[in-house]
DNA sequence: TTTTTTATGAAATAAATATTCCAAAAAGTA
DNA sequence: TACTTTTTGGAATATTTATTTCATAAAAAA
């Protein structure tokens, strides 16, 4: 009967690797090939079935349990965890810390690193499915306003503060659009064609700010939206919209990501501005 | 009974996301909230079971199958399919990123692969050398006010904002600390000792809420400063400091890390304050 | 309001999936 | 060679997982 692995068996996918690497010489021949095929498909054992793997691996379901058995998993679903966690775009807080330091940790993660590491995922996430072009032509539209208007509420208050600074700073007209219900929509009336509302909201959408949206699109004034999510109220097909999705700590959300395309919104806007002045010099 | 969908569903990712924003207003709540936890997490569908995601999502599984069929696919399991192929090729998230990051840089860097570069690098820097006891010792002092006062001008107004808006909905009873020189300064000194300003201020320093500092530690009343330097004039010996660094790109400071430490203090606030609670009744 | 329709969750059922078992084949040993 | 040990594949079984059903709750319509 074939030895099996007694201690506990690798938690990550990282760790896994050099085991195998290291046991490969000690595997039966099928177990081998399976190896192999691990190692170069970890994608296709985390998301299939056994019977789908093992066709796909050239040896039968019973092969691929044994596998998972001989390295000391309890079966084969206990492994593909691993190979599952492995793709996983939010990292579990301790498996991956077991792989990258070494000797007992501290379980307890300090409310500090929870959110820099929830701030760094998601700024990351931005850098990586944030649309180049349409933070372009966004902030096109502020370099074209005669006035940017900026609107948002409760959690977006911040957003509006820090875009309404930077733009002043780099000389563009931006005005505040405050205030409740009745009169904010008023004053959303007023904006002209040639000028921009700049849209903030967050999950859980307010109402509000739908409706100055709505008003603005109405009267053929332009709209940059910044939202969480395009099922926001506020994105829509003929506005320029930008999402930005923030990680989530127990129930809480940060700015950090947010704060980051504002900037990037506002110093694009004040570089696409340098560049218009210079063509209408010419 | 919910109409269902007859025409054959996206059979990408990509397809199903424009699916979704078009036809989310016509679903019923559930069925919404599962559309925008599905658009927010595709890996967490990709890789569970409807047990598991529909917990998550905070859904029963039957909702989860009904979701699935009113889109038009066959079943949960037919839908899964969708969200799994958008994963396969795709390569092992940390190993390639981190590899990538190793090597050359890029010659010609985006507006918004400088920012987030910035702000990664500002909220690292804020993880490695943040005093953790600081902010604890800071947080303490929020949650035993019984009112607390948040001041800053110019860069740090968001951050007040946030903070305000945070720590009101955590419970403990902030207000702003808003006006011009004269006025709120008088404001400042009708700050008694049960109570706690907290000011926040970034190079170049503003007068302004310097004087603020002044007052308020001459009438015995706490003060929680956040800066960017323990040179900032409002950084005393004898209150609670708190330093972040945002690294500069161009001349421009982001606001990313100074938003994540913004967040800790407010949580961690809510925590002591719900443990002082707890202490209280037993 | 009352009636009708629609939406929802818990439990029962059906389907699929992993795991175990065992006979047979292959490899190793004397 | 003959005997023992290990490995393997296929079928039976146990378990998990998705799906359907149905009673009830919530909206919408009358």
């Amino acid at each position: 009967m074939l030895e099996i692995e007694t201690l506990s068996p690798p938690r990550t996918f990282s760790n896994l690797k050099p085991w195998l690497q290291n046991h490969y010489r000690d595997l039966p021949k099928r177990l081998q090939s399976v190896a192999v095929f691990a190692l170069h498909n970890p994608d296709v054992i985390a998301l299939n079935t056994v019977a789908v793997i093992s066709e796909q691996a050239g040896v039968t379901p019973s092969t691929m349990v044994r596998f998972a058995k001989s390295i000391g998993y309890q079966g084969f679903s206990d492994m593909q965890e691993v190979f599952q966690q492995s793709m996983r775009h939010v990292p579990q807080p301790y498996s991956e810390r077991l792989s990258s330091m070494q000797g007992p940790v501290d379980l307890e993660q300090t409310v500090l690193s929870q959110f820099t590491q929830a701030a760094t995922e998601s700024i990351s996430r931005l850098e990586q499915q944030a649309d180049e072009a349409a933070i372009k032509q966004a902030s096109l539209q502020l370099a074209c306003a005669r006035t940017v208007y900026i609107a948002g509420q409760g959690r977006a208050e911040p957003v509006v503060a820090y875009l309404h600074y930077t733009l002043v700073k780099l000389g563009i007209h931006a005005t505040l659009l405050q205030g409740t219900s009745p009169t904010i929509t008023d004053k959303a009336r007023m904006l002209r064609e040639d000028e921009v509302l700049v849209a903030i909201s967050f999950s859980p959408y307010t109402a509000n700010t739908k409706e100055l949206v709505d008003v603005c699109l109405g009267n053929g004034v332009k709209v940059v939206a910044i939202t969480d999510s395009t099922l926001s109220p506020i994105a829509r097909t003929d506005d320029y919209h930008l999402e930005v999705l923030e990680e989530e700590v127990s129930g809480f959300r940060g700015l950090s990501a947010t704060m980051c395309l504002a900037l990037c919104l506002a110093v694009e806007a004040g570089k696409q501005r340098v560049e218009r002045q210079e063509m209408a010099l010419s």
